[in-house]
DNA sequence: GATGAATGAGACTTCATTCAT
DNA sequence: CATGAATGAAGTCTCATTCAT
């Protein structure tokens, strides 16, 4: 009988395999077939762990979510000021986004016809996902901030991943700490000034 | 012979048809009968007017590329200012792009496996889609300025289709006007200053 | 109101057409697109002409049966010898045989598909085949000939048929004089031998 | 895992699968269908043992060219005289060449839309089909037989090919040593003079 | 009569899933 | 547990035939 390990390897390779499938190709065109190859095991194999490619998909993203969401919070956790923030954000997203972005946008487009529990589970990732940047934001914004917190961590977010996404499509060899600075350039001042600026400003 | 405009009809439904299962299901997933029966015509209709779906996907994306670009570039000639600029692009990427924005999710995955003359397309409306923010900042930022405006756009863009892609998946009634002063609330501040304030703010 | 000639034209010109494609293609891969285009009409015009592919098939080959008939009794009237036989078989097949080949081996896969009449057409196509140079043969093989007469024409025609075929494959320049030579000198000496030289032979 | 011997009765079973389906129907006509039932297997078998319906063919050809090569080889080289040569080719090739004259049917048509890498097999599978013949005539053949040895070929292969065809095609139970009788008696008298007979018949 | 846009049955092929070994 | 051969539903695309113009 083989021991608990071999088991949560097995597991875990199938997991990267699929990661890097499901990445390639987008959930509707991976293969099961490839998934299987990428992780030497038999096509069989992958049943024995995951009830169906949509399940195998689904805790893949629960997975790489969870271990995203612990690393942020952990770096975030540390930030002493927004500039901090907008940094590390900036770097970590810049390390991870290519791999999250492109699964990510499998989820519009293949979720909807998942079963109803499928949905349930990549909703709450959704969720999930948003909280770190918000969390961290709500720490340094001014108190009387006008733009709710989680739209602020949408425009913070959008910001970082089209410039790395360019950066990427371009061929571009990334430099991050240019990524960062160029984010907090533009960013930072218009996280920085309390609702009086803003009257000040319309004026 | 059924006359022109008969055909230009033909050729729009389909269009629309496709344009509708391509954004719900993304490229793959998408099934060339859906798009017939939304379309009104019969699945071997669809090749009298391209060739593959691969082609249809392609043309899809040209004309809707074009048609966003040419409204685009009306609208940002009028604006005044930066933040006539920024008001503008939240509100008609807001009206125009999260379906373009869907479409353009499946290009990553899918067009890998195209042809390469059907690529070399895609390439150019990447580019397309990039100019209209790009020429518009230029006219507007600091004359020194210290981001390129390549990647300031990309910031642009990101911050505002994120913020409008969150209020669409969380079912909110997304509020345009709403959009575009958050947007400008964050955004301006940080794009109208020059290369001294940057010097003044790292000091 | 067009006159009668031209509908005859237009008749021949489709004949024509579906030769060359059937000719190329074999009837299965054959496309009435390309037949009607290459005959200048529009598709819908085949159907006014033939009521399907099978019909205009069948058709042709009773056409063309028919005229390479005729002319071969034409010519076989006028020999004098079983040289002057093989010499013509030779050259006129050698003249008709690649379309009327390619024609023929269409019959045999595509027929058993074909509705009963259509069959019982082709049947009567087949036998017309055969009759010229067995009429031919009759004339001047031995009165004692032991082999029968359809079966020594088709020993005849196969070694035509074949050595021109050989030599089209081949890609060489057909000479006919020299195939008409090649087939006399091997198959003369045995058609002009009589039953008691065959005993001898066989002693 | 499945044992090699049903893997291999497997590709066996389809191979004769399609034999009979190509032979029948051409290949054009065939279906993969037909192919799958007739095999007693599901269509997507078919497709582990061969990548599409034209390798499917060309596998096909190659075999049965192999074995009956091999087999018409082996006799010949028994043969001690031009009528044992005649005598074995109609012999076999009324056996086992009614069914690849079939499938070679089929190559003159569909062969140009191959791919180049199937069309150079299927040009290899030519030459080895005329090389027996020629082999054998070389041995037994006047030193001046005046036609060259391929062209020999042809013709022999031609007679004993249309008159099995002939026999088949009239339904006649078809009696191999008659055949045999018939192509020695028409053909062995002319196989077997020299050049100076030639002369002889000439004047 | 002539046209050719439209149709839809049916072809080839793919791939998630199963199950005997 | 692990395998991978087998399955067959479902996808893309073709093409003979029809019919409104």
């Amino acid at each position: 009988m083989k021991n608990e390990d071999t088991l949560q390897d097995r597991h875990r390779d199938i997991l990267e395999a699929a990661e890097l499938v499901f990445t390639t190709r987008g959930f509707a065109a991976a293969r099961m077939d490839d998934i299987a190859e990428t992780a030497g095991v038999a096509k069989g194999t992958l049943y024995l762990y995951f009830r169906s490619k949509q399940v195998l998909f689904v805790e893949l993203l629960e997975t790489r979510a969870e271990e995203y969401v612990t690393t942020l919070d952990a770096y975030l956790r540390e930030a002493k000021s927004l500039a901090d923030c907008l940094g590390i954000l900036a770097t970590l997203r810049g390390q991870l986004f290519v791999k999250n972005q492109r699964l990510a946008e499998s989820i519009s487009h293949s979720v909807p016809d998942f079963p109803r529990e499928l949905q349930w589970r990549v909703w709450n990732i959704r969720r999930a996902l948003q909280r770190p940047t918000e969390k961290a934001l709500e720490r340094f914004l001014p108190a009387d901030y006008p733009v709710p917190p989680s739209q602020t961590a949408a425009i913070v977010n959008g910001a970082i991943d089209y410039l790395v996404g360019v950066c990427v499509l371009d061929g571009e060899q990334m430099v991050l700490s240019e990524v960062a600075k160029d984010i907090q350039y533009v960013l930072l001042p218009g996280l920085s000034r309390g609702r009086q600026d803003w009257a000040a400003n319309e004026s």
